[in-house]
DNA sequence: GAGCGGCATCTTGCATACAGAACATATAAC
DNA sequence: GTTATATGTTCTGTATGCAAGATGCCGCTC
């Protein structure tokens, strides 16, 4: 699919992106963009484009003549996050051809059953959770609403630290999404939205207190 | 308010926006980096970083080794994005205070009479347009949301040159803004979240026929 | 006349260089 | 002891340099 090389700062943002969640690039903290270029063997120039990139997406913050800095945690932006893209992906699911969605149930309810089976083994189901969800909106035409998912997702990551959600919150997930795929088959895409958005609502109830 | 210099690329990532909406960056054209940054008067680092933020903004295609392509017009395109502007106007306006809406209502009121008395003159609507549904939108609290909406509007304004409204269209508009001002006033955000869709949903039904 | 190959040129992508602003440390003044 | 100031260092923002891939032109072949 992706035949011609890729521009590095493609592969910079990525793994900037994956420093800023898992914390190696700490919250509050500013940016050295010739350390983190030596850590990536990389120069400045491509860095600092991805570092732009990151910037428009909210992953990071500008501050003229001080560089980059990660955002702070705050919890209230991610109580706001939550939603934000539930309403978006419910946006996405309305969009999208009842019959492409059909095509899809199958699909969607053997994810479902893998996610089932991944709970009762105690497995970790964020990495199947995504990919449900990939799936269900893998048919949706407007490309720059897919956009600003792509785009706003990543945002969320930063908090799934605090996510103390457990079986419980597991087991509910499971039933709403059991619940967006009989939607779908009864051609009701406007219950299916509205379980969506739900699905990211009460995720965004499963967060810890405030972390400072 | 911002007593610091400004990056050069946010000043340079404007003007290349002004010249893909006003057409000096012609659509399906390639960006030929060193005349722009020479016309601009500037480098081509900063320039190539504000490239780079147009292009996660939709406005600019990248392809690899043939640098920033401005994507063609697309009618299609066109009549998703309005509807998708309208989405994100109506959820910003849902998740912002009820009371801080009405703090706003009389100023909204005063500018709905003011497109009124343009109108009776013929003159041009879309800036005090763009001005109304700014104020309007101006006390959500949701920052995310906010920038999203920033970010894809101005891809709407490509689309203005195919914009056939008239007269017809205005008055239908500013009947849609006095419906969702007084749905404002009686409290009744998701009437007013509805016909705030509406306005921008009657938006690309005006569109012209396809452009090529 | 149409298609193809080779060569010169142009352009991008990345690396490096440099000037000025921000920062830190230490010294001086009170 | 605390605050202010001076100065050297660090870091960002922008400009420039360079190599490899893309583009276009010319002549050749059929």
């Amino acid at each position: 699919m992706d035949n011609v090389t890729a521009p590095l700062r493609r592969d910079i943002a990525e793994q900037v992106t994956a420093r800023i969640l898992d914390g190696r690039l700490p919250a509050e903290g500013r940016v050295n963009e010739v350390r983190l270029a030596a850590e990536l063997g990389v120069s400045r120039t491509p860095l600092r484009e991805a570092l732009v990139e990151l910037t428009d997406r909210g992953l990071l913050v500008a501050e003229p003549r001080r560089g980059f800095r990660v955002p702070p945690l705050d919890v209230d932006e991610a109580r706001r996050l939550y939603p934000l893209v539930g309403e978006l992906e419910a946006l996405a699911l309305r969009w999208t051809a009842p019959q492409d969605l059909l095509g899809l149930a199958d699909r969607l309810e053997e994810q479902i059953d893998e996610m089932r089976a991944a709970l009762e083994q105690g497995k970790e189901l964020a990495a199947l959770d995504d990919r449900w969800h990939a799936l269900l909106l893998s048919a949706c035409a407007n490309a720059h609403l897919m956009r600003l998912i792509a785009q706003t997702k990543p945002l969320l990551k930063r908090y799934d630290v605090l996510y103390f959600g457990g079986l419980d919150r597991a087991r509910r997930s499971i039933d709403e999404h059991r619940r967006i795929l009989a939607a779908i088959r009864e051609g009701d895409l406007t219950e299916g939205a509205r379980w969506l958005v739900q699905n990211w609502v009460n995720g965004a109830a499963y967060l810890g207190q405030n972390p400072r």
